[in-house]
DNA sequence: TGTCATTTTGAAAACGTTTTCAAAACTATT
DNA sequence: AATAGTTTTGAAAACGTTTTCAAAATGACA
């Protein structure tokens, strides 16, 4: 079939040994046979056979990534990312997508399974265990806005806490008190992450209890939509919703604007992740950036200086990246609230 | 390192020959061997090398992409097509992006030589002499968007002509004589097809020329932005604004905004792909809605049973995939027009 | 029990590389 | 010119499978 390291070796009038020196510039070779092989190779259009080569327990060039279901510009950012950070290392990207449950988790990677040299892995919902089963895999693992214990991995998170402490604290200096959050998959680290900072930040103000404020929900524009029907039946009425996402936000803002509710008059809207078609939602969204391009970039970077790394002694890294808090027009300031004034009539 | 076939054999007490037809399934063996056999590779937790294996001339399993640079949620949508038809048929996606010229299509293809079965080329601004030497690599291909010359390979193409023709129309029939034009990269077959759809349809209508009404842009939203500075410009000022696709419409309607532009009512604007946020723009975006994840979904699928028959023998499929015209907020009637007032009056 | 056909099995070749090892070809030194 | 040292080279082993081939075991039948 192809051309093999045969075909060059006797076009070349060497041994095979000889080309796969001169190819892989390991010995010194005499130079007019270096440049036969060259010739030689180049007529031929010879390429080595990577089935081979990994056979010997030589690399294979490629990078695993696993990701939760794929939606939205969210993916296609980090996607980007990964892929440039690949190119750049001489990786290729081998991706699959939709895990959520750890069985799943472990037969992707048993797919993987030495077909790359390394793994990328962005799973919120997975549990300590979940990881360790990673980690046992014996690849090379940078994980991605994942709960990992620190040390154990490479882990690159995104501060999910910090950046729902800050719209959360941005939203109360409005004046806002009855702020709505619509939760994500309740299984989700980062989801977790998001409501622990929207109760600290609440808590700072002396509200502690937020249950009543707390509504389930997904990263879909679908569930924004339904957890928007619930939020305007609550009484007293929420004057702001925090949305578990961007796409969530989305689905907020398509309910409310049906039900004739005017944003951000009636009620302020926020999401998270700062993708880049808030910019144009009516009104656009305040929201919290997060560089997800640049956080996938770093992390095939960094997983490609660990495969590079044939002693594995570098000390795995755990860093939270900050995020940015965006305020666009989706937040003003809270109307003078009918019940604060009420209760200040009264008093 | 790993567990080999030579492993299991000597737990079982077989040779390895006996272990590889149990295991593959390919001869019968006596039931006690093929239990002990089975019991030994569990307990082991033993799977094949893949190098080995592929080494033999076997399937790799891997199917390759090569897509353009691709931001947002069209891509999103695309790959998850890919990714639920791969998963579907025991395939996983190898992932290269970002490229435009032919021999960084080359450069990809021969890295994913040998390493996939077959490759999935969404390539709009290749020409003959690419697509030719995609051929002549020998790899099963499936093409999407892409200027194939038909019977050559399996091609999926979505109907830019026709979508970009009914859009065009639509507007038309609002009474929009001046339509602005916001042209996708010059190169691209795709993007080219719309302008055709775009001047069939003026044509029609007898505006034959349209250069001036035609604008230079990218599938982007920046470019949207830049463009709709000229179009504001231009004198008469047209009534209504075609964009490249939905994300060049973004910043379309971005600019409109700032400008103090109202849309629909001061120009009606339209973008193409039909992108979930369009739904969500103010106004909510009329578009063309391309079923990206579903031409997704069957190329993977087609290609996988390329790769299982074995003859060669099925014919190439050529298939245009047709679209679907989204008419919502943003394209309203058109004003009575001063121009056209001021003709009437003196005629 | 011996012969023949059939089923089951293992040894060995093959896939295309890289790498080890030892031989061959030089070069320098005496 | 012989020796020692160095550079360059090729043969062969190894990687982990699948598959071919022939041998061994089994079963059927006379």
């Amino acid at each position: 079939m192809g051309i093999t390291i045969h075909d060059v070796a006797r076009r070349a009038g060497v041994s095979i040994s000889t080309v796969s020196r001169v190819l892989n510039d390991t010995t010194a070779v005499h130079e007019d046979k270096r440049r036969s092989v060259i010739e030689a190779a180049e007529a031929l259009g010879y390429s080595p056979n990577p089935a081979a080569r990994s056979l010997l327990g030589k690399k294979t060039g490629g990078i695993g990534v696993l990701l939760p279901h794929v939606g939205g510009e969210f993916f296609a950012e980090l996607l980007n990312g990964l892929d440039e950070a690949a190119h750049a290392s001489g990786h290729f990207l081998v991706i699959s997508t939709s895990y959520r449950h750890r069985d799943e988790f472990n037969a992707a990677i048993r797919a993987m399974d030495r077909r790359v040299d390394g793994l990328i892995v962005m799973a919120p919902e997975l549990d300590a265990e979940g990881v360790a089963s990673i980690l046992s895999s014996g690849n090379a693992v940078s994980f991605i806005n994942t709960l990992v214990e620190e040390g154990s991995a490479d882990v690159l998170n995104f501060d999910n806490f910090g950046g729902a402490l800050a719209l959360t604290q941005h939203l109360l200096g409005l004046g806002h008190r009855r702020i709505a959050l619509i939760k994500g998959p309740s299984g989700a680290w980062d989801a977790q992450e998001r409501v622990r900072g929207y109760r600290a930040a609440m808590a700072e103000e002396g509200i502690e209890d937020t249950a009543s404020l707390e509504f389930e929900g997904e990263y879909t524009s679908i569930a924004g939509y339904d957890a928007t029907g619930a939020i305007l039946e609550a009484v007293p009425q929420p004057t702001a919703i925090i949305a578990a996402n961007d796409d969530c936000a989305a689905g907020v803002l398509s309910a409310l604007s049906e039900a004739g509710v005017s944003v951000p008059h009636a009620v302020a809207v926020a999401g998270f992740d700062g993708i880049p078609s808030t910019q144009y939602t009516l009104p656009p969204l305040t929201t919290v950036r997060v560089p997800i391009g640049e956080i996938g970039y770093r992390a095939v970077s960094r997983l490609a200086a660990r495969i590079e790394d044939q002693e594995g002694e570098v000390a795995t890294q755990y860093e939270t990246v900050p995020v940015e808090l965006v305020v666009r027009k989706s937040t003003v300031a809270a109307l003078p609230d009918s019940a604060d004034l009420g209760a200040a009539s009264t008093g």
